[in-house]
DNA sequence: CAGTGGTCTAGACCACCAC
DNA sequence: TGGTGGTCTAGACCACTGC
């Protein structure tokens, strides 16, 4: 019934379409679609073609599809995770990805999904030096409002693991792990972050409830010592439609200040 | 003719097989995937089954298709883009973005799409405190062995343009702006970037050569004058696929050096 | 012209969910 | 049990490419 102009394939427009009645809250956040047999009724297509529009708004994160009950509109704001200062506010008793969702007055929680040696991966053995070596792994997941927001792999070299018992408990206690590598000693200065996008793993799919097509933020996080000496490669992986990542510096290499 | 178990989709398990194809180098870099006619004929399935599977392929950025011809698949590697070293670089005759493009054997090329007076996007707008004020728009396509890697928009209050008219030119000399900005009293020292996923729009897909489901990196790249002025807001848009983004910093808040 | 991918349809069967 | 989305098919028509 409505007019679909010639340039654009007609699952992109109805896409739009759909997409523009999200932003004027014919379908507010939280509300469901009408199912993809009404749409395709409406509009005149088939439901392949409806289906096909849909699959677009779940791979940017307008919609969230759950099984045999229909597609309903995405309500989480973007979570904005300051690199610098999120380490910084570590000193506080919870962690730091609390602060970030607690800001928003989301409900955060932090699900222990495995805390126990283990292999790393090859990217994150080869920063780590370990060679075949084993590691502490410590993962966790993280929500907000009981929608997961994020997994967190911390990997620590095994020597190091053994020198700090307290890594072994899911409760690390006052200051998080940097406060107690800092009593063996091993108090982490210095950090880098690389950042990629992908898609998820069928794995991080199901935990974090995703598309296939849905991308995802992986964040390899370095701890160094003072020495140099990488003691911490914690992988984030993230849905990139719900975090926005922030970082800051000044510039110290040269111009004259005015 | 191959066993396509149960658990998963045709199209998921059809996408795998093409993608380890890829890995074993069966379909090495560059080189064209059988037509979709011959890989349903092969695998016993219609053409729209393998057509989804190819769509997750073009996603993630292995495969790329030019109409009429076929698809191929992907071959640039990932390119780093320090960012801190990256302005600290500048100081060079070329701008960052040459540097990290020629580190990996790669040809850079620089095209000047707009210099003028604009209208800012919203957001830029805000960080730049121009309520409905106008900006200068420098905007720049940035290619590697002549595909697209990232568009460029830097804007500047217009205030700024005016005393600084070398930025209204395409080659803004040596050291890059942030030098002529420096020479008018106006030298960024410290900078903040904010790293947002989202899928592309419809101008960005094509000047990027991008699928509509394929994420990009937007990057908002403030610089701040030491009076604490914004004087520059630079939006990058680059396909998530083609970048690894670093950043590092010091933990100056606490720990005893050991 | 023949070959490629882009798209759409009509209909179908399935798994899942709430009632 | 009925509604929802997930998926697949067989066939079709189109636009674009390169010869």
């Amino acid at each position: 019934m409505t007019a679909l102009e010639t340039p654009k394939s007609q699952y992109a427009q109805i896409a739009d379409m759909i997409r523009d009645r999200i932003r004027d809250r014919t379908y507010p956040p939280g509300s469901p679609l009408p199912s993809e047999d009404r749409l395709a009724a409406e509009l005149g297509v088939s439901r392949p073609t409806v289906n096909r529009a849909i699959t677009l708004l779940r791979s940017s994160g307008d919609v969230k599809v759950r099984r045999g009950v229909g597609t309903v509109v995405r309500s989480l704001p973007r979570i904005v995770r300051d690199a610098q200062s999120r380490y910084a506010a570590r000193n506080q008793g919870t962690g730091a990805a609390e602060v970030e969702v607690t800001r928003l007055n989301l409900q955060p929680r932090t699900e222990y999904r495995e805390i126990g040696k283990a292999t790393p991966p090859a990217r994150v053995a080869q920063i780590l030096g370990l060679g075949r070596g084993k590691a502490l792994l410590r993962r966790r997941v993280l929500y907000a409002n009981d929608e997961p927001t994020q997994i967190a792999d911390s990997y620590y070299p095994w020597s190091v693991a053994e020198e700090c018992a307290a890594l072994l408990q899911a409760d690390v206690g006052q200051g998080g792990s940097y406060a107690r590598l800092a009593e063996v000693g091993r108090g982490p200065v210095r950090f880098t972050e690389d950042i990629d996008v992908r898609l998820p793993s069928e794995p991080e799919q199901k935990t974090l409830e995703l598309e296939p097509t849905q991308a995802v933020f992986e964040i390899h996080h370095v701890a160094y010592t003072a020495g140099g000496d990488p003691v911490e490669v914690c992988v984030h992986v993230m849905p990139g439609h719900l975090w926005t990542l922030r970082y800051h510096w000044d510039d110290v290499s040269g111009d004259q200040p005015e």
